[in-house]
DNA sequence: TAGTAGATAGAACGTTCGTTCTCCTGCTAA
DNA sequence: TTAGCAGGAGAACGAACGTTCTATCTACTA
């Protein structure tokens, strides 16, 4: 077992389970019967609930985004005003790195095993990262700052980069990295 | 077939084969098959160069790890001075991003189908981007810059965000604000 | 009360995986 | 000359893959 949760339908204990391994280990690393065995989910569980593994995968991945837009939407509803959203932005990528996301981004990741850009996958991926870049640039110009786009296209560039650095290199000299440069970014 | 390069031994078609297809479509995605047919290669010829599949995966990085180095070592050559090299080295990232890897950074990719530590392949991911950042660090050291160790991790952070920015967004965007953020830098 | 949907259990399917094996050809260094 | 090695061709291995199937049990609800 990965892990658990108290009232949890056999679906979510499925998503969550392979969610968890398909990030820690990666897609085509974990088989199904692994993620079957680790969830305590039989065979017919899944298959009722999703088409296949590949369906598996892209709600694991919609899973991912759906989590971030509402650490999202509940930071702006925290920000007094839209300075310190930015702020909390920063914060929280510098935290994510740290503490969640310590193997990568998991669209990035994902991106890695899945070249047709035409694919389910790929598209979401787009989509997401899509959203988060117009976000950033409506947050950006919410707070004032004179070139919206830009502070996004950095922001986005230094999130990437450091999700990368926190997983392959020193992640305390990395997210010091960040956060100075996103600071010096957002003022 | 994958390509072709006049006077190349077996054992050349097939890494050159493998390491093109783990790279554009991963590793675990490319079955050995796949791999022998594309290079015209028979089992025994790879059985008898590389112990099975992980072996050509370590060469196919090693191989990556190899021709940058090289392309370092001739942009030492050609540069007139330090400072030069130090453009060198921007424009040859920029070009890189666009013309060659396309699709990510190798090494980040592999990364991400390997969470193991200390596997063989992060064991080699871990040497190059060591040695790609102490590398980074001398040459800014020699062009006379006043924090060379921050310029270094600052080029390390920018190269891995571009790579994915022109494989998962707008090559030509993304890499004009590393040209700039980078240029920036290393003045 | 009967019916339906979700879940469990386990066998079985065909395919692909990485690997090993045998047999044959051609080159070349001892 | 002959032994040894690199390479080609193809069969075969067991294991793992994703998927489908049947059978049984339980909970809800029309």
């Amino acid at each position: 077992m990965v892990g658990s949760v108290p009232d949890e339908t056999p679906r979510e204990r499925l998503l969550r389970t392979a969610s968890q391994l398909f990030y820690r280990e990666g897609i085509h690393s974990v088989g199904v019967d692994r993620i079957l065995s680790e969830a305590g989910v039989t065979r017919q569980t899944m298959y009722r609930h999703f088409r296949g593994k590949e369906d598996l995968v892209v709600a694991h991945l919609a899973l991912e985004d759906a989590t971030i837009r509402g650490l999202f939407a509940q930071a702006s509803v925290a920000a007094k005003d839209p300075k310190e959203l930015m702020r909390l932005i920063v914060d929280g990528i510098a935290a994510d790195a740290t503490r969640y996301h310590t193997r990568g981004c998991p669209f990035i990741n994902a991106s890695a095993e899945y070249p047709n850009p035409d694919h389910p996958v790929r598209k979401l991926v787009a989509e997401h990262r899509e959203w988060f870049r117009t976000t950033l640039a409506a947050a950006a110009r919410a707070a004032g700052l004179s070139d919206p786009k830009a502070v996004a296209a950095g922001l986005v560039l230094l999130r990437d980069a450091t999700l990368i650095g926190a997983y392959l290199d020193d992640p305390k000299r990395v997210v010091h990295t960040f956060r100075n440069t996103a600071l010096g970014l957002i003022t």
